[in-house]
DNA sequence: GTATCTCCATACGGTAGCGTATGGAATTAT
DNA sequence: ATAATTCCATACGCTACCGTATGGAGATAC
């Protein structure tokens, strides 16, 4: 079968990626480029131009596999604890804050200039909330109070990455707790 | 006195950083350049390198524009109406919308890798920040309670900025009201 | 009217990165 | 062993942009 022994230095297509996502989370989309990323792989551009076709289908290989580990991540981790809806959404919460979204920020602003990025962070975007709403929902909140309560829990999280708050661990966890008592409480 | 005339076609050093702060809002920092722009401004780039240094002085200079128009706003605005803090953080919430947030935006991306951008970004964030905290304080919350509601309200905001959220003034009018309500009510 | 100062155009050399072409080493197949 | 395939190095031309140098037109000073 078509297998790699781990010792040989022969590079793949997924090196490419995980290095472009690597130096995308550092320095952003535009530090992206094929004759820096060869040097710090220690390879020249012969070996980028045999595994791809140019500097574009790497970006858009970049987008496929963030998706990729995004969908496969955080929704069914949460979905496959069988609990409550209360008890998911407060797990939601705490499982969303453990990631440092260093590699969504680097996606975030390539996509202010570029539709394809764009396009793919919106649907992203669209299922996350989608998902927050309906706990919200299935907590008892009506659609509407569900839906603004999704999208301030969901943004909240957005923003914290935007800015880059540096709290320790179990601060936020304390936080991200005080939240969850706000998001779910009754109006008087 | 030093004027100049609007029907002159001669070119000020402002005129190239409301220029930039255009292109960095519509396609990023890495947009603004100096040939293009001076393309844009139909001029040649020997009229930017009499205005300025070099390119980094042109950004340096986005920056503190940015804070300057920044600091002379909402906040201001916000103080300047003689009324309680609930009614001032009503307020700030409503006028902060009304922005689109393209050039924070473009700001932000910016910020991502360059240690200045981050450093002004921080502050501003920063000050932002402890303003919503002390009107929650002043109405009545535990410092620790106004804290995490304030980040809530901020972060809401940039994440909405960050998201690029298209829905009509009626409606993010609305849905500001709920969330008001939601972070202004007492837990049980 | 001449000199000076302001502002900009033109021309130049230099660097970084793109994509292509071609050859060669190492592996695998026959 | 020989042939074919895989993977990568080297070398090349091309473009975009940077920053500098120099000159020139138009206003202003004297």
């Amino acid at each position: 079968m078509v297998e790699k022994k781990e010792l040989a230095p022969k590079l793949g297509r997924q090196d490419w990626i995980d290095t472009g996502l690597s130096v995308l989370a550092e320095k952003g989309v535009d530090a992206v480029r094929v004759e820096p990323l060869a040097k710090l792989m220690n390879v020249t551009k012969g070996s980028f131009y045999w595994h791809f076709k140019d500097r574009q289908e790497l970006l858009g290989a970049l987008l496929a596999e963030w998706v990729r580990l995004q969908t496969t991540g955080i929704i069914q981790q949460v979905e496959a604890m069988d609990e409550d809806a209360n008890t998911k959404l407060l797990k939601l919460l705490e499982i969303a804050i453990e990631d440092d979204g260093r590699v969504e920020n680097g996606i975030r602003a390539w996509a202010i200039n570029d539709s394809r990025a764009a396009a793919v962070l919106s649907e992203v975007d669209l299922q996350r909330l989608n998902y927050t709403r309906d706990l919200f929902v299935q907590i008892g909140f009506t659609p509407l109070e569900a839906l603004v309560r999704a999208r301030m829990a969901y943004y909240t999280l957005v923003g914290e990455f935007t800015i880059g708050v540096r709290t320790d661990r179990a601060e936020r966890l304390a936080q991200i707790r005080i939240q969850y008592a706000i998001l779910t409480a009754r109006q008087g």
